[in-house]
DNA sequence: CCGCCTCGAGTTCT
DNA sequence: CTCGAGGCGG
């Protein structure tokens, strides 16, 4: 990037992350998320570092947001609250010990341990002891100068009102937050009364301490753990922790003294498992250098100390720039448009593009090629655009327009509702993904033929459409280029392995537009053999459950086509169609199941062939009608939405009694 | 006809 | 996993 470029962009930049920064910390508010604003602090600072001369005072890398709300008494700290400076990766807390190393002598760095903490997403609060009793609680304001929100802190049952010390004067420091249970529930009630939700629970612990009238505060039943204690100088931070809980104060459980590095990221590592089963949200853990003495020594730079550092957890949301929009043809010749992202790292994986949908997605987004937008990988695998930046537009930026002709074909594309199709029915895009659909999972799942296998297969005229597979001969593949004669054989031999294929997987595996699983369950189970359903009249697939009119005319147009009748004859010659499995007991009848997240000791479609064995049904949305919920590791939304419904969720392992 | 539920299709990356 | 669309009950 350019100086001229580069210049801009950093004012611009600038201009946003401290409005971010100011709705945030001055209003409790918050637009975007943690992880999308410090992927633009990221940006930021990445600039100003390729561009020292560009640094300005004003620069949010420089200076500390957050002034005092007018409505509040001011409260001067006993001294001064600092914040945490963040790492993302071991890389980071590393260069962050080597750069204190620096500082210290040679037998101050052999000393140094550490105390490791669970980052809670709330809200720090110092509060003032005189003789035992509270006397003052107030935020942090601008680190200095905070609010006094002591009758409001004084109705959160976790703070004691009286303490047991004998000195005079105590002040300590925690975090102020709410369970996520609280949380929900508060989002329900605002969503029923149409206000805008609370973007984290941050948001709402803030929110509700900064009220002017307690009896709200009171009813968001807010919790409390202490974490520092001022004084203390030749001790530990450990020992301040073990003083706190003496004199009655709430200390978090989890919190643990680290003697190296490595005993650091073990306690990181454990926080990040134990996250989905505790009631409050962590986004992280804060390294706290142990020995007191030395985190004195440290002392700050700016707003943040240097003895200790919040080790975020890898953020969900990071920002990245279009570079191009492309199209792709599906099966069914539905044109998607797909965007060419500048490559990020989101939640440990580098991602480079991500589906738009379709054209009034785009729109809806408002997104032209040339944006700067945030990407999500929520909880799931797939990255998905948020929204972009328009104050960050430079007027370069391009508008999209879906192709009048397919990029594949060059055949004119049709409109239907949303979406875009490429009509020829020869179109090589749509040929392609037929023939991996043939081989894929739910199919005839043939392994190790692969989409650039099949590629070759094609290009070379060895298969013209997926029948021809099952006449394979290791010759016809050794002549290929990179070919060698072992992989050849297991290709062959994978493929005859699954000549013999149950019904209803034969009929997915055809490709009709509208029959997916489900549905060629369902058509296997009533019609019982592919010949009856090849003649059964178009009223017939209609008088079948969950098959209205537009399905069943596209099955029935699938079977009337000359060329499908062809490639149907063919396929049945070479393969071998077994009767659906039939379901053993009744065990789990009428019972339905979802599953989430990945199981151990069985695959998902095993435990999914489980089920219905035993009667029961599976289904991939969670609904009132569901009965259990079955959570496997890194589960998806479907946890939360399971939560709300108050759906009963059951382990792995109680799922195979279940099934036993 | 509306709203809920479920299915199908498309998609990412290790 | 998410979104849109098809199916179906009220």
């Amino acid at each position: 990037m350019k100086k001229e470029e580069a210049k801009k962009r950093i004012k611009k930049l600038i201009e946003i992350i401290n409005y971010h920064r100011r709705l945030y910390h001055v209003f409790d508010r918050q637009e975007i998320s943690d992880a999308a604003l410090d992927s633009l602090k990221k940006e930021l600072f990445d600039l100003e570092q390729k561009f020292p001369q560009l640094i300005t005072p004003d620069s949010p890398t420089q200076r500390v947001g957050g002034k005092p709300l007018e409505k509040f008494k001011k409260v001067k700290h006993f001294e001064k609250m600092f914040s945490l400076n963040d790492a993302f990766s071991k890389e980071d807390v590393n260069s962050w010990v080597e750069r204190i190393s620096k500082l210290l002598d040679e037998e101050e760095k052999k000393r140094i341990d550490f105390y490791c903490e669970l980052k809670i997403d709330g809200l720090a609060v110092e509060l003032l002891y005189e003789e035992g009793l509270l006397k003052i609680g107030s935020t942090r304001g601008d680190g200095i100068i905070g609010e006094d929100v002591t009758q409001n802190l004084r109705t959160i049952e976790a703070i004691p009102l009286k303490i047991k010390t004998e000195e005079k004067k105590t002040v300590v420091r925690g975090e102020v937050f709410l369970s996520s249970e609280e949380f929900i529930k508060a989002n329900k009630e605002r969503k029923k009364r149409d206000l805008p939700l609370y973007a984290s629970p941050r948001n709402l612990a803030a929110g509700s301490i900064r009220q002017l009238d307690s009896k709200i505060t009171s009813s968001r039943n807010l919790d409390f753990f202490t974490y520092d204690l001022i004084g203390l100088p030749n001790g530990t931070h450990k020992e301040k922790h073990e003083k706190l809980k003496e004199m009655g104060f709430r200390v978090s459980s989890h919190n643990r003294y680290c003697r190296n590095l490595e005993e650091v990221y073990n306690f990181y590592e454990d926080a990040q498992k134990k996250r989905e089963a505790l009631s409050y949200e962590i986004d992280g853990v804060v390294v706290i250098i142990n020995k007191n003495e030395i985190f004195n020594k440290l002392g700050s730079v700016g707003k943040a100390s240097r003895g200790a550092i919040a080790f975020k957890f890898p953020g969900v949301q990071a920002v990245s720039i279009i570079e191009d929009i492309r199209i792709q043809v599906g099966r069914t010749g539905a044109l998607t448009p797909v965007a060419v992202l500048k490559p990020v790292k989101i939640g440990g994986v580098i991602v480079s593009k991500a589906t738009l949908h379709n054209e009034d997605e785009i729109r809806r987004l408002n997104l032209k090629i040339g944006d700067t937008v945030i990407v999500e990988r929520a909880g799931d695998v797939i990255p998905d655009i948020v929204k972009p930046f328009l104050e960050l537009r430079t007027g370069k930026e391009k508008e999209f327009k879906m192709p009048e002709f397919c990029p594949v074909c060059g055949k004119k594309t049709k409109k239907e509702k949303v979406l875009y199709y490429c009509p020829n029915r020869n179109c090589y895009a749509i040929f392609k993904r037929s023939f991996y659909h043939f081989v894929s999972k739910k199919a005839f799942d043939i392994d190790g033929l692969g989409p650039k296998i099949i590629d070759r297969l094609i290009e070379k005229k060895l298969v013209l459409d997926p029948a021809d597979l099952f006449d394979l001969k290791k010759e016809d593949l050794v002549p290929l280029e990179r070919f060698a004669d072992k992989s050849a054989e297991n290709i062959i031999s994978s493929i005859k392995s699954k000549r013999k294929i149950t019904l209803d997987r034969f009929i997915y595996a055809l490709g009709i537009r509208g029959v997916g699983e489900e549905t060629a369950r369902d058509l296997a189970n009533n019609f019982k053999s592919i010949k009856a359903l090849e003649d059964s009249a178009k009223e017939e697939l209609e008088a079948i459950g969950n098959i209205g009119p537009v399905v069943s005319s596209f099955i029935y147009k699938w079977f009337s086509d000359i060329k499908n009748r062809k490639y149907l004859e063919k396929l049945k010659k070479v393969v071998e169609i077994s009767n659906i499995k039939e379901t053993k007991s009744e065990k789990l009848k009428g019972k339905s199941f979802v599953f989430t997240g990945e199981l151990n000791s069985i695959t998902r479609e095993k435990a999914k062939e489980k089920v219905r064995m035993l009667g029961g049904k599976v289904s991939s949305s969670v609904s009132e009608n569901i009965d259990y919920l079955v959570l496997g590791d890194n589960p998806g939304s479907k946890l939360k939405r399971a939560k709300e419904k108050e759906i009963k969720i059951i382990k792995e392992n109680d799922f195979l009694k279940l099934c036993s």
